[in-house]
DNA sequence: TGATTTATGTATCAATCGATACAGAAAGGG
DNA sequence: CCCTTTCTGTATCGATTGATACATAAATCA
């Protein structure tokens, strides 16, 4: 079924995508009218007519972001046989992203919009909704590893994946400053590091398997 | 030698502890001069006698904060008596002050102006120059742990001290996000377990010590 | 065809941004 | 005393912010 009215002129999704770029680049406050529209290549009524406001188109594309940029970080955590190497290749995955030179560095959901008072409030705790949930998904394979025994019974999955999500917001702000991939893979390798000592079960019988 | 004209009616000192206090709970872009002239408790024109510009008066208010709310953390650095004592206390010092109710969580340097294109050029530098310095701190401490033995001579300092500067960045994150201080501690128990891995010889001689 | 519906481009809107002009007030120097 | 210097409070400045009014263009419906 055809729309009605006049048709739009120019393709909203690839216009959603550079609007997220500029947020990316920008953050919410940042990022001007002006600065949206002329990336997008439109004009202001249109961005309007379009995604309603400022915040929704943020949301908007913060969607877009989690589904284009954040796919393969997901997939590397759902789909690896075991936890640690779920988080392993998260967090490396996470330092390949967060690294590539040709866009913004570090994450949008991580650097977006980190001040309430001044951010509208719906934009902070939709990054924050959305943090939660990065943890939650670390803690839900966390789990998994402890139910199929990979893990020891008493192993502390939520402080395990508190570590784990903690250390991707810092990578955000180590790309942020410039880092190399070398360097996002040297935190990922510390990280990394702490994994044989928190899956170590209690008594010590491990140290000669 | 006293001044020549009308003496200043405010504390400069305390004005600024206000303007700080602005800047960290809004960030460089979300403070407006409104709001700080408001908490500061004078008018612009007292503000811009007194500080020079909006971005002068950030800087000021940085270096405050770094003299007044990061000197614990840096006397933990400095003066545990080990390396990895050093490094611990400096996170555990950093879960105390970050998670503080009555002053906005997080740090200023790692929150402040994350978007070098909205905010100038020269915030953005600043921050991260101290953002820089703050490795380099930690990784003075771990190359000396190295001369005096503490830790062994392949040990990569750079890796540690990259990895716990860019936890101590996602703790800012984590805590702007509402964690309590025992989810900071958890974060810090995690960091440390990764010590004794990357403290580690290569040769596994110090598994039964 | 004419009526309806929706999008576009120009030209703004009121509000707020960072920053000042200006006159008066309060100090020291002479 | 007057002169100079500096600070204070009022009242803005031009620029930019997010968001629209309005006339016109381009499509479908009847």
């Amino acid at each position: 079924m055809p729309v009605r009215g006049r048709p739009r002129t120019f393709d909203r999704t690839a216009a959603l995508r550079r609007a997220m770029e500029v947020f990316w680049a920008k953050g919410y406050e940042g990022a001007s009218i002006s600065d949206l529209t002329s990336a997008m290549g439109i004009n202001s009524p249109s961005l309007y007519a379009a995604f309603g406001s400022k915040e929704a188109l943020f949301l908007e594309a913060v969607e877009l972001y989690t589904q284009v940029e954040g796919t393969d970080i997901w997939c590397a955590l759902e789909k690896a046989p075991t936890a640690r190497q779920a988080v392993e290749r998260f967090l490396r995955q996470t330092a390949k992203a967060y690294s590539q030179t040709d866009r913004p560095q570090g994450c949008l959901i991580a650097l977006g919009a980190l001040h309430q008072d001044s951010s509208r409030g719906a934009i902070c705790d939709d990054l924050r909704r959305r943090r939660a949930e990065s943890r939650a998904a670390l803690l839900r394979r966390l789990k998994r590893g402890v139910a199929e025994g990979e893990l020891p019974k008493d192993f502390d999955s939520s402080t395990a994946a508190t570590f784990y999500a903690t250390v991707q917001h810092g990578m955000s702000i180590q790309a942020r400053d410039g880092a190399s991939r070398a360097a996002l893979l040297a935190t990922v390798a510390g990280a990394m590091a702490a994994w044989k000592v928190m899956a170590a079960r209690t008594r010590r019988d491990k140290c000669r398997p």
